[in-house]
DNA sequence: TGGATAGCCGAGCGGATTGCTCGGAATTGC
DNA sequence: GCAATTCCGAGCAATCCGCTCGGCTATCCA
């Protein structure tokens, strides 16, 4: 029942960039740095968040990237999805699949229902959290971090 | 973001305790049978169970476990927790740990808030299922296969 | 009393997944 | 043309997952 760092490097990098929104494009190495982490790995989570068109690229020196569409249109929800596969807690809960088989029972497993309640509340979590809260959060959380200045 | 088969596999088992819940011991080697699960490793799966006396075993011959309480008694986070440790999408939002050293970010994630509220979300419905009314939603389900019949 | 039926326990193991790293191309600004 | 960047694919060590196996102990029943 975990998130992967795909996950979690993947929404803190994209906060990073809907920190700088609009200041143009973001090299992965300056994000890398301000985040602690490694910017090879991060090039692999871009690459996807690049195809799903969260975030474009631009090339050559003094390019970076920069998010595809305003923080307020991008969910955690779309952020994981792309980064982790179907907010799933297993196969038979997957929206759209009607996949009994995967249980074991040849009928219908009983605990069905509890994965695909789970799913449900999973989904309206994280689809109800835009990148735009997340930076209002983070910048009235160092703004009382300013209390320990002086 | 998975429940792993000892999360799945466990739940499923323990349904099956709780439908034959005052009927004296069942052996392993019946839920296996029933559930089409491996009984070798559903024997893992039952040490921790006992160890947390979510059930009881009876030893030798027509022994077996049988529930360790009423099925209105043992939420499903109770079965989860024992089985897949802490119900967390992320160390840093695991309850009672002020964890903050592990994001990445020397003072504070900003990706931390979404993996508290998430872990709330998933606790909230797991807490909130006992294994009395999976078991009420099974036979209901049941019920509606016998029109197959005949 | 002895055999069959169970739980109990620890070790091990192959395959998949995770979390990276590396090298080298292609693109672009200066 | 050179430096900065993205882009791409391969690879790899460590860990975790999902089991299996062998042997022990406890208990019932004939």
């Amino acid at each position: 029942m975990n998130i992967s760092t795909r996950g979690r490097y993947g929404l803190m990098a994209m906060t990073e960039l809907a920190m700088r929104y609009g200041q143009g494009p973001v090299p992965l190495k300056t994000i890398a740095e301000s985040q602690g982490l490694s910017d090879s790995y991060l090039e692999q989570l871009f690459a996807a968040l690049r195809k799903a068109s969260l975030v474009r690229s631009v090339r050559g020196a003094q390019g970076g990237y920069e998010l595809g569409k305003p923080p307020e249109a991008i969910s955690v929800g779309d952020v994981l999805r792309v980064l982790e596969g179907p907010l799933a807690p297993a196969e038979c809960a997957i929206e759209g699949k009607d996949d009994f088989t995967h249980c074991g029972n040849p009928d219908r497993c009983m605990a069905r229902s509890v994965w695909v309640r789970l799913r449900e509340s999973i989904e309206k979590v994280v689809d109800s959290i835009n990148l735009a809260s997340l930076c209002e959060e983070a910048r009235n959380q160092s703004g009382q971090g300013l209390m320990y200045y002086i």
